[in-house]
DNA sequence: AGATTATTGTGAAAAAAAGAACAAAAACAT
DNA sequence: ATGTTTTTGTTCTTTTTTTCACAATAATCT
């Protein structure tokens, strides 16, 4: 199956599209309304639909329920996502606050950090020292996890995950992760983010000049 | 010039190695290596240098000081960026706590908010009334803004720093922004960066399992 | 100096992704 | 009931992105 990292993206969207619609009353729906509300074509959307084998009634569109049924089972969200946060300074600090998990199905269990004096219990979970890190992976089978330590700590402790059974790294050190094959890893690089944007501010200053 | 989103990301990447590879000691580098710090071919390498007209000596490589002279030309590296954070909850305040961004020539020169208990300077840089930002960003001549206020809140808000004369967005509100033309938006959604997580750990278990 | 080797730069080929088009089918209208 | 309209599902086309391949050429070796 052709399915690749911006299909899925895509299918996050139309899921979170269909929940406002739900929430809305709407009922049924067709390719077009979420192709304008996730930004794509509506042929990209029955692509993507074929893909995953969702069908619905010609002429009569897709149901709203259904479709969301279907996508939650795709993204995994029939079940709660366990996952740890692993580096408890800024980023780790902010998401331990974060309270927008927990409705989206994501159970944070614990955070980890080397620093005795980051353990604590205030934030709702505990922050705990990162050796327990493997026991706490294995006894709770997580395999997600959030790593937000310096960029010259993030390889080593990114090793200590998946050598522990994380699988997925959802990476915000400055730095391009890369594992092993059977580990998925995700890149949030806040500054390369940032220069993207300048980029393309400054190319269409400099276009629009020009017309 | 068919310059997309990915490819000035990879540019970002080039240079993120190629810092590194100057710390090492390093005067010249050669496609493979850079192909092989940023998880690309050599090939691709080559291509988007072409692209920007960056050439190095056959046999010979190319200068890693002349490399990231031009690159950090492409990314708008060689004068200070001024950005706003708009938002003072967990990610924003995260942000203003971040030290990261100086060294990358981010400069953040304030941050705003509506509720009044969070304007201070405890930041470093002020937290200051909603109110003031389109004063600030005409008066600052400040073009990027990092948006970390609520879903609910988020659209609203991003009209306001459009109608100030922002021109881009970094988005980490979990809705997905769009605007005029003119304007550039970045969407970082944490929500779905681990539904993709999770969808390619779950695959990957799959295939894995009947191998 | 001449031969050899390694690496670039680019044009052609392949692969992947997106879009257009349209027959088939369901809803609706008369 | 029959015809009309609308929307899906899928195939065909186009566009975009990546990889391959190799002549050109600079460094190194003998």
């Amino acid at each position: 199956m052709a399915l690749n990292r911006k299909c899925i993206i895509r299918i996050s969207r139309y899921k979170n599209a269909l929940k406002r619609l739900e929430a809305l009353g709407f009922v049924k729906v067709f390719s077009g309304n979420l192709a304008d509300a996730a930004g794509v074509s509506s042929s990209q959307v029955r692509k993507d639909f074929s893909l995953f084998g969702i069908t619905g009634n010609r002429r009569g569109g897709y149901k709203v329920d259904e479709l969301i049924t279907k996508m939650r089972q795709i993204l995994g969200k029939n079940e709660v996502q366990k996952v740890i946060i692993v580096g408890a300074g800024n980023i780790g600090k902010a998401l331990l606050r974060y309270k927008g998990f927990e409705a989206g199905g994501i159970r944070v269990m614990a955070a980890f950090d080397i620093d005795p004096g980051k353990y604590t219990n205030d934030f709702g979970v505990p922050i705990l020292p990162l050796e327990g890190l493997r026991e706490f992976v294995q006894e709770h089978d997580i395999r997600i996890g959030i790593l937000a330590v310096t960029e010259v700590a993030a390889h080593h402790v990114s090793e200590i995950m998946v050598s522990a059974g994380i699988k997925g790294i959802l990476n915000f050190a400055p730095i391009q992760l890369r594992a092993a094959d059977d580990v998925v890893i995700s890149n949030i690089n806040l500054e390369v983010e940032l220069e993207n944007l300048v980029y393309f501010v400054n190319a269409k200053a400099k276009t629009d000049g020009m017309i």
